[in-house]
DNA sequence: CTCGATGCAAAGGTTTTGCACCAGG
DNA sequence: CCTGGTGCAAAACCTTTGCATCGAG
């Protein structure tokens, strides 16, 4: 799935918030990355090189949160560390978080999802998909 | 499931740890409270009550650590804020975690033993049943 | 022009670490 | 004794917040 930024940044728009250059960079980096699992200092990094100038860390938290407010990202604790960003156009996942080397591995939710819907009825819980993190050991560990 | 506070102090024996005060209480407390999702703060305040003294928070994680490396517990970051401890020897659960209030609530690992099975035979993974958690929202948000 | 966005600095919350001293085995 | 455990203080790490300034609409 390929996406655009110009979709992310009409989402901005819609949402009353403003356009401005760093949100721009912002939103050309969530595109181009939306198979990675960012953090904010990946993000910051990322933007800083699209936006050709540095972009404070709170800038990046903040516009983290106005995105989050407006339906285009999730950020999610994984295990330790910090938080991961995700799209939420997503294709729904889930993640195998290795406590050894820390690397995640996706899993499709479809695998998953007759579970999930069966643990939601029973206990009138509404899950958050990109928040499913098994924790373990991968493969290597 | 009652807990005997003497079989954890022998854990710590047969792992070639010191049996002192500090310790004696921290296993007290957990042996007392090992239905209960403690916090490293938590776990400080209890273990004062029972040692009768003041204990300092880095003692307190550093416990943790070797009570860890034990085999004893696990500590597990579910979303936001402080990690919580579990003792190994509870029965397999996994949790419901809301974004809303930030409560948590158990299922027991029975009803998705045969899932993560299956992703763990897929994907050479090791879950580690006690990280296992699903975030959301509850019944009342 | 007005209000939201930004940078900077500072603080907040959680966890780790260095070091000198204490105490279990 | 000797090594590991402890307290204290400081730092590390991630994230949030206050405030003055800038800039999008």
């Amino acid at each position: 799935m390929h996406l655009d930024p110009e979709t992310l940044v009409a989402l901005l728009r819609r949402s009353g918030l403003r356009v401005t250059r760093t949100r721009r960079a912002v939103c050309r980096v969530l595109a181009d990355h939306h198979e990675r699992h960012l953090t904010a200092v990946d993000l910051q990094a990322e933007s800083e090189k699209v936006a050709g100038g540095p972009i404070d860390l709170s800038t990046i938290y903040r516009t983290i949160e106005a995105l989050e407010d407006a339906g285009v990202l999730h950020h999610v604790h994984l295990g330790h560390g910090p938080s991961v960003i995700h799209l939420s156009d997503r294709t729904d996942h889930h993640h195998l978080v290795c406590e050894e080397c820390g690397r995640t591995e996706d899993v499709p939710l479809d695998e998953l999802r007759d579970l999930i819907g069966e643990v939601e009825d029973r206990y009138g819980f509404r899950a958050d998909s990109v928040h499913f993190a098994l924790v373990g050991r991968c493969r290597d560990h």
